[in-house]
DNA sequence: TTAGAAAACATGTTTAAACAAGTTGAACGT
DNA sequence: ACGTTCAACTTGTTTAAACATGTTTTCTAA
């Protein structure tokens, strides 16, 4: 239930090229005629096309107009440049997902684990081991940490369903921005027992580490991603600005 | 030489949040402050500030404020969220770039390659083997191939300098997206032999994948980038858009 | 016929103004 | 002292208009 025009404009646009009622390479309608398809302003209209363009579905050329560049991924894993949880990740791509809480603490950070975390050490934090499966098998190891004064009344059950949607539909958090880095790293005896994999086969694990904030500007979330080598695929579209 | 005023303001802000000027977690001068302090329209400043926001250095709150949420990055490695030559990324961070090519050679594509590379069956590029050095170390091995019709005249005196230098100031194009996939492989024997890694001890590569296009809208660079695993680190921040 | 100027059309930047919606604190009355 | 209301902030959305700049087509003059 998009709000704003300019969201409902993006949608149809962005449906519309991934339904190929636009093709590959094609220019779309110029503004002034998209303008008077969808009754709206010059500005925005604007704004649906400029998220189409970060998004990678089209390219503007000054002058020329604007191009179809959108070619559907060969097979969408599950992780694109937004922020899903994995249930939502998993459903969107018609996969059976599933969640098993291997451990659910509460502690208060110690300065180590404040180095990394980013929490101040101290602070009171649930820790929760989770191990993600799709279609049944174990691919993703989760270890979070999650700011206990903002998120209160985590439970083991919650986490085995969904954390996103406890704290959007309960606690009517508003997630925001998570800022995340990729790395690759050494698999471990735990990555190789919960995950059933043989390190004489892959010994590494592509690692997420995301530091995640709320709409009131709280950091309260720490989690890293522990992923099986061989089913991690994650998109990005990357834009060169002007010097 | 930023020629928009918005820009001017985007990298002034940046740059005073870098520094800190404002401090994490503080809020910004409110956007009336900031128009003056600027003398611009509230629309150009606003400008500003989105891209300040997927640049993930503030979070903005309706009714309260916009909130400093930039940390200093512990090491910036050499990957940021933009389209960055390896020769770029280095100097930004203060390394010794240093490029080797191993293979420059030119054919056409046959039906396996296009399948990957995305240019049609039969389309003439240059393929390009090439080892990036960071203080002498060799960390990337390359796989480059460019659409030899966009791309004349290219030879591997200028593979071993910067290709995109050549790009833009020589042949004036303008590099505008790269979809790029990220993805974890098993080391093969060339990755071991030229970035002498030994496969006892790390056995796969992070590999990033990337279609690039330019401001006519043709793709014309495929790259397959092989990193040293341990020296590999990609940044991003992904915002939650609204349901 | 052709080269060049002009017109028409494309997107890019900037300003101005109005209204919507969320937050905060002061004023107010009970 | 307390809660309610209201005014004064904050950011969010939308429209309108003007000018800038790049591209294509059309017309025109040599």
């Amino acid at each position: 239930m998009p709000k704003s025009i300019y969201e409902t404009i993006y949608k149809d646009l962005k449906q519309k090229i991934e339904n190929d009622v636009f093709a590959y390479q094609e220019l779309l309608p110029s503004e002034n005629t998209l303008i008077q398809t969808y009754n709206c302003s010059r500005n925005t209209l604007r704004r649906a096309v400029s998220r189409l363009v970060t998004d990678g579905y089209v390219q503007t050329m000054q002058g020329k107009g604007v191009r179809n560049i959108y070619q559907p991924a060969a097979q969408t894993a599950f992780t694109i440049g937004e922020i899903e949880s994995f249930r939502e990740s998993a459903v969107r791509n018609g996969h059976q997902p599933h969640t098993k809480v291997l451990l659910f603490t509460e502690f208060a950070v110690n300065e180590k684990q404040a180095a990394y975390t980013g929490f101040p050490a101290g602070t009171d934090i649930y820790y929760i081991q989770r191990l993600h499966y799709l279609d049944h098998m174990p691919l993703i190891l989760n270890h979070n940490y999650f700011l206990k004064e903002a998120v209160p009344g985590l439970t083991a059950e919650i986490a085995e369903n969904s954390i996103y949607q406890y704290l959007e539909n309960t606690l009517h958090m508003t997630i925001v921005n998570s800022k995340r880095i990729m790395t690759v790293e050494k698999m471990t005896q735990i990555d190789e027992k919960y995950l059933k994999l043989n390190a004489e086969d892959y010994n590494c694990m592509a690692v997420v580490s995301s530091h995640t904030y709320n709409s009131d500007g709280v950091m309260f979330e720490y989690t890293q991603s522990r992923h099986r080598p061989d089913y991690f695929r994650f998109y990005d579209n990357a834009v060169r600005r002007s010097l």
